[in-house]
DNA sequence: TTTTCGATAAAGAAAAACTGATCGGATCGA
DNA sequence: TCGATCCGATCAGTTTTTCTTTATCGAAAA
């Protein structure tokens, strides 16, 4: 069989446009600019030897040639498209479970999911959020992400972060009658604190940044106290401007980018531990493994062959 | 209309290996390496989740859910390459019409016109060999490939080829009684002689190349001569080892590639005409004409760009 | 008249696709 | 049993394609 085909994308430019009848519309359909849908239109034009839109200024319409082209084009793409939904849909879909420490799941990961649907609409993610250790052999987890040492024998294993901990406000701390300039400037604003489960890794305290930040006449044991599991919380209220927090930069990180919460110091404390993706060998290779592993580290913003 | 369509050019090569369940079949029907199909496949199965094909050492197979897939898919790409098939066909198709010096028609572009018609199956060219002036506001002809100075007032006109003039044999000459290895050597061998059309451009002749090497003692006037227009068959002599002629660089070009020729002295005669593309600036932005100018000018070597 | 909207052009950047080389396990013939 | 061969996998590097960015243009709308 001999298929003479143009470029598929110029074809599929071509078609979303003459459906819109605009080329904007189209590359809004299809997640592109308007002159990228010009240029492949132009292509396909180029290739057959035959203009395919009448440009008017503001608009476009189908030529002849154009019209002869799109319903057929169209019914085509409309095929592939109602096979693609059927095998979404029709296919025994084990979703692929990824159990995930608490709150990174919350800070970081479910932010980021719908990214991940959209570029793998056939894979479903099922999340289990939870700090145990999982015995992959016994429970039904394909990967887990931990924080850790990053010693976990017999599993494939891939950093994600490295992790610091540094103190983080709201703005509005910025612009009171004290404003957080020094470690100093401390003592005039509450301190949230964790406590921590004593069998799972623990961030540093108040009283080792303190010391480490060279200052002595604030009291690392005032203000809130948060348990341990209710980091969500203390982050809530820092973000609420009810005082000061000590947290890890990977869980605060897109609460900065936005500018909901500020660092006030430069100091931070640099965290042996990490964030790992974690899994069993065996199945490392399999389609919905790697294409986990392989988004969540671009995502992370490590390219999988640095690792 | 939403789809949620994976890559086209994936989606093409998965269906091209099911199709033929090999991968290496595939490649051969899209014109690539078997490790592109490979590529495509992989990132398909990645982006779906799931294995589409058992690869066998030797083999592959389709897998349950390729075996889903593949039915639709192949339905959705015939129904496109159906419609693309009845357009090359149906549409009312002008062809081209393309008037080119006759030398250069034979020598040059046909040999590359296959290329042309792969890129773009909808354009017919339509061949007409004449040296004649064409007046294109008379005349049914879209473009045309002259030898000359450039200056064609009111047409749009692209440079193709630069073009110098030399002495040509066929390689049988360098071994026999008497090798070509100085303009001296001439006096051993036969000159081809082009009588030229004193209206129309001409080249060097014998006695023009002799005082530009410096050589006395070798008879211009002497060999076959060959009547005005007859360039190929004094090309067709020297082909054959019967003599040595003075050619046009860009003419010989591809015997000189293939080794059918060879230029045995490396003093050449700049030429101040050249080739040119010509054409009315009212359809040089036809897709026909547009196509066919960067076509061409691409074969030349030359980025349109550039000129 | 001025603004706005949609299309366009050119150039450079980003992403996708492909090649080329190498490896490795069946299968086939001797 | 041993090569030789075939087919696919993988990886790095490169080419090609595709897209964005920025700026411009002309008619329609305000």
């Amino acid at each position: 069989m001999h298929r003479r085909l143009p470029s598929l994308n110029a074809l599929r430019a071509f078609e979303a446009a003459g459906r819109h009848l605009s080329f904007s519309r189209a590359a809004a359909e299809l997640h592109v600019t308007p002159a990228a849908i010009g240029q492949q239109v132009r292509t396909l034009e180029s290739y057959l030897g035959e203009t395919l839109f009448v440009r008017q200024n503001r608009s476009v319409e189908l030529t002849v040639a154009g019209q002869a082209l799109l319903p057929g084009v169209s019914d085509g793409f409309d095929q592939i498209a109602r096979t693609m939904e059927a095998f979404y849909r029709r296919t025994v879909r084990r979703p692929l479970t990824v159990s995930v420490e608490p709150n990174f799941g919350a800070k970081w990961l479910v932010r980021r999911l719908d990214r991940f649907r959209e570029r793998h609409p056939g894979i479903e993610i099922r999340l289990d959020a939870t700090s145990r250790v999982i015995d992959f052999t016994r429970e039904a987890v394909d990967l887990a992400i931990r924080y850790g040492d990053g010693n976990y024998p017999g599993l494939r294993c891939d950093e994600l972060f490295e992790d610091e901990v540094f103190p983080v406000c709201s703005p509005a701390l910025l612009d009171g009658p004290h404003p957080l300039v020094h470690p100093e400037d401390l003592q005039w604003h509450r301190l949230l604190r964790q406590d921590w489960d004593p069998n799972a890794p623990t961030w540093p305290d108040w009283a080792m940044w303190l010391q480490a930040a060279g200052v002595e006449d604030v009291d690392p044991d005032q203000g809130p106290q948060f348990a341990a599991g209710s980091y969500s919380l203390m982050l809530d209220a820092a973000l609420a401007g009810q005082g000061v927090a000590l947290a890890s930069s990977v869980l605060v990180a897109d609460d900065i980018d936005a500018g909901r919460l500020v660092k006030p110091f430069d100091l931070s404390m640099h965290q042996s531990l990490r964030y790992y993706l974690a899994g069993p060998e065996a199945t490392a290779d399999e389609p919905m493994s790697a294409a986990f592993r392989e988004w969540v580290l671009s995502e992370a913003g490590v390219s999988e062959a640095a690792v």
